[in-house]
DNA sequence: GAAAACAATGTTATAATGTATCAAATTTTA
DNA sequence: TAAAATTTGATACATTATAACATTGTTTTC
């Protein structure tokens, strides 16, 4: 494994239309796959989540359908998101209540983020070494593991400067 | 490192009071030591934090503290939290909003935890590989760490008879 | 194609978690 | 002991999230 010291694709310059065209078209292809329907709520709330790669707030969602003529009530947009994690296509930050797009394929896959606690950006990383030593210490303890939340606060490479 | 399949101290039955005893010990030399005040209403919140090996929502504290006829507003127990995560002798637990004591001794390290999701155990564990595996991936994308947030969630060995 | 069953959304209200602000009390410092 | 700093009290409010039930829309079955 090389040091690639490149600022990952989140944090610069990039035609993000491309970023969410790509989202769209594989929350569609999920969807379909898993039998399940993205309606037209579902699909606004995840172009919303995809206008950046800085996790969002449900109330930052709820004000920008407002933004757009959409009335909208909390559970409206609570139920999406609930939907798009379940599909994988969304993740839940908790340390900053916030959601942000996944941006790995479909395969499943446990989520791990780096935060910059300055601009904001969620780095979304596939981490293989972190999993298994976290699938290692927890079988040590005879633990069934579910979920992980991994995330980690700091500074991008950008934000250093 | 071998396996040892062995239920980790805050699964199994043990000398609950032993534990609270050195919490309070370690809270005193800490707050000495980094010269702040461990007041009544601090110890007495780290008291009941320690009352088991559970994360407890600062609301639970709350109740709590009113039982034993102490009334207290939220910021009181909140800034009592606050100071005790700041001097290390409690954790977050960004997944549950909630607090849980640190059980490990006082040198600095990063917050890793199992947390069951049948009895509520939070296992705090200290492992280097899991560390060492986040720094050097953190390093790939050039990202400079501030803090941790490491939560597995899933079924501890009691819990999954 | 109508009726039933199911899924998704709308609506209202409220619960749960967390913070801002300023006043009063306490402790420390000078 | 007076002044400064820290801690706590108290009120109000902000933010995040869900419960409950009515309504609408979609799919299935006959």
């Amino acid at each position: 494994m090389t040091k690639h010291n490149k600022a990952p694709i989140p944090c610069t310059q990039h035609d993000h239309k491309e970023c969410m065209k790509t989202a769209l078209q594989r929350a569609r292809q999920v969807c379909q796959d898993n039998k399940v329907r993205l309606t037209p709520i579902r699909e606004k709330v995840l172009g919303l989540i995809w206008q950046s790669h800085n996790p969002l707030g449900a109330y930052d969602v709820l004000g920008m359908l407002s933004k757009e003529g959409k009335m909208a009530a909390p559970p409206t947009v609570y139920r999406a998101l609930d939907f798009l994690v379940a599909q994988g296509l969304v993740h839940r930050i908790a340390s900053l209540n916030a959601f942000v797009g996944c941006s790995l394929s479909s395969h499943p896959h446990v989520s791990q983020f780096l935060l910059c606690r300055d601009c904001g950006v969620a780095i979304e990383i596939e981490a293989p070494t972190i999993t298994e030593a976290i699938a290692h210490n927890a079988d040590q303890y005879g633990f069934r593991i579910d979920e992980n939340t991994i995330e980690i606060s700091g500074l991008c490479q950008c934000c250093q400067k």
